[in-house]
DNA sequence: AATGAATGAGAGTTCATTCAT
DNA sequence: AATGAATGAACTCTCATTCAT
């Protein structure tokens, strides 16, 4: 873990236009993610991440009131990573310049996705697992997602089945079945076969042909 | 939840056979597993199981030597009635005599997950939350699902792909899209959405279709 | 330890005259000298003592009110015996017919106390341990030993004193030597080496004649 | 209590060189050393050791990771002082040069013993207390004891008989002879008659020449 | 007489957090 | 900014003892 791992520079950029991080406080951080996802939020002891940090007890607590603020501030800022493709202001026009059909549009959030969960694996780990325990997390999370990213893809859906590209059924329907089937492929390829060989290309392949079958009129 | 719940039920005819559990018994596993499916097995405490279970701290470890043990008496059970629709000996009889199509067959499995879900749903809660913290559930889990459950399923996927019913592609990839489409029904009507009007009939139509379309030669 | 130890045989007719003690009580006594013993009073558990003697948890209790009552069964009845030898009623007439000089006299109590030592060394061992931390322990000890054998043994080394075959000095100091010298064999024989082989009869030898020649006159 | 008492300056003086121990954790030893000796380590409890101590709990484990650590750590190091008249390099000039008879020798020993006694009573006792219930305790003594200080025991003997001072018989059972009149002595001191007057002098005096007329040839 | 489930006080230990340095 | 000793509440677990059966 000496190397600097992505989702660390990430964060790190994040809170850098706020107030630069000691040298200490990256070393926490860091030493904090790693036993939060191996550990889980409740079953993680400051003390451990203090030893794992090369820091003293008290430190973690001169930068982050309490550890649950510590939890927070590595997971909140995930979020706004996690819909940044959303987040464009002129979302129609994206869509239709860049993205003319549903495969390619398909493909593209596969693999950016893909790439972000490969940056943010621990991150993303430790949030799907404390998300049901903490309300401001919950909270966040519906504001953000439920707001921005239903919202625009919802459009999106809708903009493909007025093209016929997509047969009818109901956005949160449609909506439903690609997500599972996204994610479904993230969680084999991080979490069940994380080490085993697969080709890459291949699966994103049968996984993006199998939507497509799926939804597209006949 | 003074009623009885349908997981408790089938918990204790599984332990029935083996010996009888007292009153408090139950209780405290009722207990406990509203407790651990509410805050997690760390974040719960045995005084707060004792407390709700109505009974003293010390008769906890009178019945469970530890608070792990605990986890593992109500988790464990669960995972043979987990598979239980694939350990049927003869499989592929089963196949063929009551699912000439694979429609038929993905009805079965779908609404028979469905309702396994609506009975268990504490306990799938806590065990999908405590399986990446504890290697004995990992193992045990591994051993049942991939020994049993693969093994049959692929049979299955290979079967219909003979008939010509499922395009030709690999079983472990049709699995997954199996799977993650029928996952993600699943957590959606449970936990994303678990209070909200869904015409449940349609949704289940929706999605086999989905499968369908997505994995049959056209 | 299925065959009856010699300890256990003593006490039963110790009790005997009594009270009859049942099959159960008679394990549990068995299993509580093992294990005190073993453990020490104070880290040795009830629980424990139950499982070993194969009886219920409560059973103990019906027959001792108290821990520590069952502690004081098994050893306050040792303490009688401890001192028998000298709990003779005309112990000066004893000593004129039975021991013309000291040596016989010395070598008697050694040997009586070897074998002594040798049938209740459990129980010795749990005596010895407990009795700075019981007050009853104590004072009974006191009572009987101080009273009973020291006035006797005194008595025995005025008596040896004034035939000249000690030299003068205070009976506690003789008495304190001889003790100390006899308490070391035992102590050497049944703790230090109890497995390793001894020419006893050797030993006793060299003990006797060490404080023969320590106390006589030249 | 408040003074500082002889055993502790020396702990201190021990763990000084390595490290410096806080006022609380001094306070802790102390209350510990009392509580030990006076309830045995079994029948103390952390909580009162704190209290007396005037720490919270927590503190005493801050600095032991257990209840047995505190223990060891307060005996083992008085067993390298227990052993120190022995572990002189050359053992046989000093032998030579100090001491020309064994009365001497046998004197200097008794009274260095005597004192060390006198210093160390409270932690002399948790350790023969203690020392049948904790085998690290019982290798350590072993490992020391055994190899240092019989070794150069036995020479002494052998270079006294060979002088023609002692009577010859094996070095073991002179051994024996001695160390049970010399413990006899220090326990009758301590713990038999802690309060009453004696006549130290005198007592010393009987003491050292009654082993010098058990063992000196006629 | 015997059981063993149940108890509740208290055991040893861990923990997040504070604070003087 | 950083330390690490100190805290005391809370934790898991043990224990001697009780009591309905």
């Amino acid at each position: 873990m000496s190397e600097i791992e992505p989702w660390l520079t990430e964060l790190l950029r994040l809170n850098d236009e706020e107030e630069k991080m000691t040298d200490k406080q990256i070393k926490i951080v860091q030493a904090a993610v790693e036993i939060f996802s191996e550990k889980g939020f409740a079953g993680s002891s400051t003390s451990e991440i203090a030893q794992k940090a090369g820091v003293a007890e008290g430190t973690i607590f001169r930068h982050y009131k309490t550890k649950k603020e510590l939890l927070l501030s590595i997971v909140a800022p995930m979020m706004s990573k996690l819909i940044a493709p959303f987040a464009v202001k002129d979302f129609t026009k994206v869509l239709e310049a860049d993205y003319p059909d549903v495969e390619q549009f398909l493909r593209a959030i596969t693999i950016n996705r893909l790439e972000f969960a490969r940056k943010h694996f621990p991150i993303i780990k430790i949030f799907m697992h404390e998300i049901p325990f903490h309300n401001e997390l919950r909270e966040q999370f519906k504001e953000t997602v439920a707001v921005l990213v239903l919202e625009k893809a919802y459009k999106a859906i809708r903009h493909f089945q007025k093209q016929g590209q997509l047969i009818e059924l109901p956005e949160p329907t449609a909506m439903r079945l690609i997500v599972s089937t996204i994610m479904g492929f993230l969680i084999t390829r991080f979490l069940l076969v994380p080490d085993s060989e697969w080709d890459e290309e291949e699966e994103i392949d049968y996984t993006i042909k199998f939507i497509l079958y799926g939804l597209s009129p006949r």
